[in-house]
DNA sequence: TAATATTTTTAGATTAGTCTAAATTTTTTA
DNA sequence: TAAAAAATTTAGACTAATCTAAAAATATTA
């Protein structure tokens, strides 16, 4: 049995491992848990002690299968409340994450499945990430960036990059939701910014900083 | 802002009082908590520190009105999410309490009052409790318990004194639902045991255990 | 490759919440 | 009402999670 601090370790350690093969410093596990990494050093010690890490000093971490195991189960949590907080609630999706991250760590098996089912057993939460199953699995997905698509197609939006608040706002404000079509119309050579129409209907101009964020299919 | 133990112990601390005008004592606490004497001690100091209660050493302790308020905040989450647990998660009015006791501590006022939109703004929890309002305030209420009605009189069962999972799935067994009328058909006055006809329909043996836990109008 | 810079770990403290054992206060009782 | 019993508090210690400052290891660069 985990504490909250542990699940939170885990977690962190599985997003900084996502896409490298490296190994988790722990000046980055520093910043992402907004502590020392004094701090870190020790809770890695523990989180070793338990099998959850591979840790080598000075080196890095790595999950071990039950270390990303206990972290996509945090996870699959995180991302069910997170489309109860939006679906049911009616809290915008630049709210939910922050309110998930308290309920992620409720320990109740049975609470969380039946959550699933009272919810119709979504695949994605409300940013389009996908939603790990209950032996702690997850899909793998492959979408493209906005930014990478090629003048003249047309692309689904399936998902974004950037999870704070601000951005999410943004593209509140913007017209951009997940699932809506977008077809770019033009780039600017100069600064990478995008020219789409939104699902073949309003045009919109979109900066690269932002394109880079959109997933995309 | 309270620590998880700190709402816990001003939640003890209100039920202990509730009924009575005495102080609530160290050891009351000890052991309503499952910790020992020196340890409610330690906490009674930080809390009387922060004005959440009156403490007078060797007397015992109140609760201030804010303390009260931050009491009754934290039982109206505790029965909000029973509610949620009991009418859309379809768990048994035996089960919800452990949970609730977990999610009682998240921090959200918008999230609570969604809450309670969501669930229609419930008035009782499964057991029949009442739900403090936004502003820390719970209705009196005055029931009888059924081991105080008088041979021939017809009462609705309204709520139980006793909330552990084993007496509750002991009333389940009985088909003793809130809401359902008892008829008192005859009181043994050998052992206080009493003949109902629950819903003018079905006739139950009720010991006089069960009787004193059962609140009826 | 030696000197410097960066990263990481260790050492030693701190805080919340808990404990046991001993001291103190209050209550009960003879 | 003094002695015994019960309740409560204090003293001192422990664990988890954190911190700062210093030491050690690794990486960079001249």
């Amino acid at each position: 049995m985990q504490t909250f601090t542990e699940e939170n370790y885990l977690k962190t350690i599985f997003f900084l491992s996502i896409g490298t093969d490296q190994w988790v410093s722990t000046n980055a596990l520093a910043e992402s848990t907004n502590t020392r990494a004094a701090s870190v050093s020790d809770m890695l010690k523990r989180l070793a002690e338990k099998e959850l890490i591979n840790y080598q000093k000075y080196r890095g971490v790595r999950l071990t299968d039950e270390g990303e195991r206990l972290a996509l189960l945090v996870i699959r949590k995180h991302r069910l409340w997170e489309v109860f907080l939006a679906e049911k609630l009616q809290f915008g999706w630049d709210e939910v994450h922050v309110i998930a991250e308290e309920l992620e760590h409720i320990r109740s098996e049975r609470l969380i499945e039946k959550l699933d089912a009272f919810l119709g057993y979504p695949q994605f939460d409300p940013h389009g990430d996908p939603i790990p199953n209950a032996k702690g699995q997850m899909p793998e997905l492959s979408y493209r960036k906005l930014s990478e698509v090629m003048t003249g197609k047309t692309v689904l939006m399936m998902g974004v990059c950037e999870h704070s608040p601000a951005f999410l706002q943004h593209l509140d404000k913007s017209g951009l939701t997940l699932g809506c079509s977008l077809k770019v119309e033009e780039i600017n050579t100069f600064d990478q910014s995008i020219c789409v129409l939104i699902d073949n209907q309003h045009p919109l101009f979109v900066s690269h900083e932002v394109a880079k964020n959109l997933l995309v299919k």
